[in-house]
DNA sequence: GCTCGATCATACTCATGAGTAGATATTCTA
DNA sequence: TAGAATATCTACTCATGAGTATGATCGAGC
């Protein structure tokens, strides 16, 4: 579509030279860019996604709608940019995770870690809530792919900690559907209570995940060798 | 707005007496009503319901949109009744376990069984998803309340379960969140993915949250005693 | 000072969808 | 069978919001 920018040596300049004047206009561009995603995410945040306009977001901005358009494509592409500034620091979370050399639980609580706190961030809403419905069919599978890739990721996980002992035998995908699932919802209250900071609450809920529900005896957790934590009876 | 059903009574009729022609006839539209109610449901599940319009509704019960406007008031208010056909299982579920004389941790199962059943029903996808940002102030308020009853609820048998010694002592509200999270998400994939009956996910979902990730030898299971004060040394 | 491209605003178009006004058809009762 | 409810349709209004055509402005380089 906008193919202003499609070649950005202007034929006949030494090209690896100078980064040019043009740096530094790119990067105030840049800046911008971010801006408008930022102030979408926001108003998305707060609105949904369907009641937030475009003059919205620009009034936001203090400028107009074309001034809007002059910086993304349409709507959909915004949402999709709030989605990926959401959904990044997971994929990193697994990268990150990958050559640890942990077992396999300490390795997905990382990663939980991280998921929770993407998703009561600011560009949580919007990862979370991308829907299928509201996108066309092309943007929808690219959403979908990406949804997909954390998912088995978990699942993954999962079945290695069953397999190196970390993880009590389980279902993996109905265990990563409620894992993520509880995350998830962080989104759909985390605005209306910030009494705690997300890691706090990621730290919770990995906690929740970990333990269950039901009581556990002291004696029992020792005998599984390489973990830390304890618990005793204290009569 | 439709005052025609003002006046029941004629006036100069015996009041009391004979139910009269009506009854059947108001079966007869109260069926109707209930169709339409479905039909939107469906719809919103689909689609979602800013991607849904009345026509589209209409038109999946071949009629006309006046038609629609006939049983229902607006668009609003039909969300409004998938809703509290979508959340009324879960209040029965609570009231039913009231009396039962089970332990909390076995009360709050059941009501998580049938929790999980309500969000993949067919109302499923309105309950969990009726937005306050799609919602007038008032009705807004309405539906607050109703899914802070279920809240509260949960949270109450955590903190029975956790004095009776059926629950491991942890945070009610950050628990409650984990759970309710992980149920209210399975209107987002339950659609997709149809491999399990809706009372084998919640059977799954609530095993899950039981047992946790963290691996238990088989000997311990058995020795769950009434009740005992437990300390838990974390980290 | 002039030109050119980058940036932004004014002022539109156009489609969609909620909700309604005012017929018309149907059914039940007297 | 007249007439009164009841039920449904045709044909609108009206607001909103996405996206655009076009022109003004501003700053950098000559």
């Amino acid at each position: 579509m906008n193919s202003r920018r499609a070649s950005p040596q202007p034929a006949g300049k030494s090209p690896a030279a100078s980064p040019s004047p043009w740096r530094a206009r790119r990067r105030d561009r840049e800046v911008k860019r971010e801006a408008v995603i930022r102030a979408a995410a926001h108003a998305f945040n707060r609105k949904g996604y369907h009641n937030t306009s475009l003059n919205d977001i620009a009034a936001a901005l203090e400028v107009t709608k074309p001034t809007v358009y002059y910086y993304v494509t349409n709507k959909e592409h915004l949402l999709f940019q709030c989605f990926l500034a959401g959904i990044e620091p997971i994929r990193a979370a697994f990268r990150e995770v990958k050559d640890l050399g942990l077992p396999a639980r300490a390795r997905l609580n990382a990663v939980l870690r991280h998921y929770g706190e993407a998703v009561a961030s600011e560009f949580g809403w919007c990862m979370v809530r991308a829907e299928d419905q509201d996108l066309s069919p092309a943007m929808s599978r690219h959403i979908k792919a990406l949804k997909s890739e954390i998912d088995q990721g978990i699942r993954r996980l999962i079945r290695e900690g069953v397999q190196d002992g970390s993880i009590e035998p389980c279902d993996p995908k109905m265990t990563a559907f409620a894992l993520a699932g509880a995350l998830n919802w962080i989104a759909h209250w985390y605005r209306v209570d910030q009494s705690l900071t997300p890691a706090e609450i990621a730290a919770a809920f990995v906690a929740i995940f970990e333990g269950g529900l039901r009581p556990r005896s002291a004696a029992q957790v020792a005998l599984r060798a390489p973990l830390k934590r304890r618990v005793r009876i204290a009569r």
